[in-house]
RNA sequence: GGUGACGUGACCGAGUGGCUAGGUAGAGGUCUGCAAAACCUCCUACAGCGGUUCGAAUCCGCUCGUCACCUCCA
């Protein structure tokens, strides 16, 4: 499985070639959606990216198992408030049960993320189904002595961890001391925390808290940063190959992963990989809830936010997405919207064009073709090198753009194909079509209406018959009985219906 | 304050020191009943100032500007 794909770890701040760890198996890991409301289009960009990875990485022979949770419990909405998490807020909001509301979000974010044409995560773990092994977690960070109890919450105790030569804060470039001189001490429940970096691992439940399960140091949930420790753990092994995430989940999240497995039974940083997606902007500005600078799925969709004016399709965003390279930010507006849109749909003709490069009938082939296949197995290895190159999908597209160039060109005169090998033709063809549809997963979305296409035929049916042109009638009938499409001659005018047969 | 990014033409956005990225928009042309699509040609760049180099958008320094993380966040 010899191939030049190279990845950009943060963790080691390089771009290294991909090594599986047990190759051909792969194992991935994103972390997934919160589930207490609608996601926005910035959330959306982790999945998109990381679907092309796994898609990219199946396309190269690999045996990936794509890992992606649904965080439903355990994220406290601030440290200021009575510790009640966003789950449980929105549920006591709604007057609902707390699972209603995360199964609500999670199927609505089930549906997102299929038409934006990401395939399902292979396993997508919940927190709140794999309290047990969080559990377990906190204990043997415990008994490695890295976490203690305090008034029925436990808390990793990060000065010990550093202490031991870990490395607290190693993923994302921070240092211990400085980050103890800019941390603030005024947040509520920081008389319990030995030290203000010491964070969570099971949070004690007060009695307006809904979500609580009981454990050994009493009724309470787990940590914001454990069941992605825990469940990672659990489905990909003490360590894997790639994780993935925002770069906003870098510190503290992430790097509270690392030390929590490190510091229990698995000694590990979880993933050899660490990749982050960089964030979407509005006007050069993060695209963040709590800015409200955001546009929600649904609303990309519907059309009508303040910042997207008109709808978008899923496959609008997505093609959007991929040309940028997943580390940059992207700046997101209606004109840049548009632009995508004339991209995606430009890259949709060219499927359509690969049927049609056949050699007409009669046309002898050039003897030599060297030339001509040279300079289009060239456009077509381009390709690869932007997907090879820590998956710049950037290059990639404008790559697939230059070969499609050439296969318009030939479509129009298609005598000029015989300067062509067959081999060089199939080649170029079945590469564009792998990589637009299976790779970025770009496919085609019918624009048309089928029943104004319909009412149009009819309108051609009625002129026939009118000019008792039955050849034609007969032969109109004839093509949308093929369709399952039955019509029906009656005394108020021409109809259909669908047929019974 | 600490850490880290980034400033590319009308817009978005790639760029490994030397070879036109690409998409959108604009101009001209081919094709065409009209139009669209497509193809060909053209146009507007590398924040500023220095430096290194035969040669810098790409390396170094300074200045200006923008942003991110340090608090939940993809």
């Amino acid at each position: 499985m010899q191939h030049p794909l190279s990845l950009y770890n943060t963790l080691t701040r390089r771009k290294d070639a991909f090594q599986p760890l047990h190759a051909p198996f792969v194992g991935v890991y994103l972390c997934g959606p919160t589930v207490y409301s609608e996601a926005h289009i910035g959330n959306a960009r982790g999945p998109v990216v990381f679907d092309v990875l796994t898609r990219y990485l199946r396309y190269l022979g690999y045996t990936v198992r794509y890992v992606r949770n649904i965080t439903d419990v355990g994220h406290l909405e601030s440290d200021a408030d009575e510790g009640e998490d966003k789950i449980s807020r929105m549920a006591r909001a709604r007057q609902l049960e707390p699972m209603q509301v995360a199964e609500q979000f999670a199927n609505l974010y089930h549906r997102h993320m299929e038409v934006l044409g990401c395939l399902p995560p292979d396993i997508e773990p919940r927190a709140s189904g794999h309290i047990t092994e969080q559990i377990q977690l906190i204990q043997e960070i415990i008994d490695n002595g890295f976490g203690y109890e305090a008034g029925g919450s436990v808390y990793f105790d990060v000065p010990a961890y550093n202490a031991a030569g870990r490395g607290y804060g190693k993923l994302s470039n921070r240092v211990v001391e400085e980050l103890l001189a800019g941390s603030r001490d005024n947040l509520a429940g920081q008389e319990e925390k030995r030290s203000p970096l010491d964070f969570a691992l099971w949070k004690k439940a007060d009695a307006r808290h809904l979500m609580r399960w009981p454990s050994p140091w009493g009724e309470g949930f787990p940590g914001w940063h454990l069941e992605c420790s825990a469940m990672s753990r659990k489905y990909l092994g003490a360590e894997f190959d790639i994780h993935g995430g925002g770069l906003d989940l870098m510190f503290p999240h992430h790097e509270c992963e690392i030390a929590q497995s490190q510091a229990s039974h698995s000694h590990s940083d979880e993933a050899r990989v660490w990749m982050h997606n960089n964030m979407i902007t509005v006007n050069g500005q993060k695209m963040s809830k709590s800015l409200g600078n955001f546009v929600t799925i649904s609303d990309l969709f519907r059309g009508g936010s303040s910042i997207l004016t008109q709808p978008y399709s899923p496959m609008t965003a997505r093609f959007f997405l991929l040309q940028a390279h997943y580390r940059s930010t992207v700046d997101v507006s209606d004109e840049a919207m548009q632009a995508a849109r004339k991209g995606y749909r430009k890259l949709m003709n060219g499927l359509r064009v690969l049927d049609k490069l056949v050699l007409p009938e009669g046309t002898e082939r050039t003897a030599d073709t060297a030339a001509a296949d040279a300079e289009l197995r060239k456009l077509t290895q381009d390709c690869f090198a932007g997907l090879n190159d820590d998956l710049n999908t950037a290059r990639c597209v404008a790559s697939l753009f230059n070969l499609l160039r050439k296969f318009n060109g030939y479509a129009a005169n298609l005598a000029t194909l015989a300067q062509l090998s067959e081999a060089a033709l199939t080649e170029a063809t079945t590469t564009y079509r792998a990589l637009v549809e299976e790779v970025l997963g770009l496919q085609d979305e019918p624009r048309a209406n089928v029943e104004d296409l319909l009412t149009l035929t009819l309108g051609f049916y009625q002129e026939a018959k009118t000019a008792k042109d039955y050849g034609k009638v007969d032969a109109i009938r004839a093509a949308l009985k093929e369709q399952g499409i039955v019509v029906k001659d009656t005394k108020a005018g021409v109809d259909w219906a669908y047929s019974e047969e």
